[in-house]
DNA sequence: AAGTGGTCTAGACCACTCC
DNA sequence: GAGTGGTCTAGACCACTTA
């Protein structure tokens, strides 16, 4: 590491973000320039921009140029969340991975996902249903359509050595997509899958997947009671 | 912006993730030299270093000294998410924004919390329930737990005009912390809080916040039925 | 109009890691 | 030992924003 470099960014970062956290600068006020702030360090100023763009990256600073910059008024806004990676998660938890193709079908889906995936609310699309096992537990729970007008080849593929998720990252560049978490109580039929009490409280994922001039795919991961979707700061 | 002007690192940066979204580099394939393709990009080092470490915060590359720069093999395995401010999330929406104190007192904590709290079993620390409302709405349910040891004058006061949150955020310097993101089923009592039936599915965020020697505060936000987290990548 | 952050450059040295 | 990314520097010009 660098840390012990007195002008390396990582040093300079952390001794701002110790006057930030310690209050040497209160909430709202505006700091010394980036100039002054590398010539009382002993550094360049593209060190002290690195450091201080960085803070700024993290929400502890706000910068606007000639206005000069400030201590964030209310600090860590965001934090980075690792999007699991099923079979990665549960394998490096030391348990088996398994997978389980419940359905796959062409029909013409429900209002609410014809308007995620963008498509003629009469058109069918690939429905695919999912259960995701740890030691043959019932771990998650995958609900996905792909639109057949971005990903055709999907209706030949039978998903049977690879799971759907794994396929269609290898099949299709994407570009952009949403996420959302949120809680839902089991339906009778998610209960019985999961093995888990109806109504129980479950966390969702949704996940809607884009490239460039499509919606590829739309799905709801809903995990087994007590998952948890962890981070540090 | 700068994302007309061909040397910038964001036009560079652009250009390299299309080629990888694109597949004209395979997932797991080596990549060129930074030297290599600054040349070919007509730019600085220090440019194309730019653009391909931010590809690699993504997640997009894997980038390791002497073995080279690498097209990730499972792209996008983390997400920023924007912490909700209570207030501000209300009040962006238009909505009216209140708080309501259900409780504060000096109790000792059930294990879990204790050990969260790092602190002696036996020991009392203060127990804040708070209800904040989006229209006279329930919104969020807030069961927070403050460590005395680390801010004693936490019990003199009275969050009559602060909440809990807002006051810890400008009394006490933080330096890292942990989120989790779950879900549960409601109990009879945080029904009646929130309004909604018993055993409603309902989303939760656990949050543990540090100074450098002290647990300092730990809160369950228990949020509506119905409530999402959203971000977008 | 002027101040401040944002970025680019060219060159240099260093640190890590693979062979 | 050697190759590759990581970083620092000094100087320059630019873009945005406020006054």
């Amino acid at each position: 590491m660098n840390d012990d470099k007195p002008n390396s960014w990582q040093a300079v970062q952390q001794d701002i973000r110790r006057r930030i956290t310690q209050r040497e600068w209160a909430p709202g006020e505006l700091i010394p320039h980036e100039a002054d702030l590398a010539q009382e360090f002993g550094c360049a100023r593209s060190t002290m921009n690195r450091a201080l763009r960085g803070l700024a990256d993290d929400g502890l600073l706000e910068r606007k140029r000639k206005a000069g910059t400030r201590v964030a008024l209310n600090p860590v806004r965001q934090v980075r969340v690792e999007i699991p990676v099923i079979r990665e998660e549960i394998e490096s938890k030391g348990n088996a991975f398994h997978y389980l193709l419940l359905r796959k079908e062409l029909h013409v889906p429900p209002p609410d996902i014809c308007a995620r995936l963008q498509s003629d609310p009469n058109q069918p699309h690939l429905h695919i249903e999912t259960l995701y096992t740890a030691n043959q537990r019932p771990y998650v729970y995958e609900d996905r359509w792909i639109n057949l007008n971005a990903v055709p080849q999907a209706s030949d593929e039978a998903f049977d050595t690879l799971s759907p998720n794994e396929w269609l990252v290898r099949q299709v560049p994407f570009e952009s997509g949403d996420f959302t978490f949120s809680a839902i109580s089991a339906t009778a039929r998610i209960a019985e899958v999961l093995s888990c009490e109806p109504g129980q409280g479950l966390f969702v994922l949704d996940r809607t997947t884009r490239s460039k001039d499509h919606v590829l795919t739309t799905v709801r991961l809903t995990f087994h009671a007590g998952y948890q979707l962890r981070t540090e700061i």
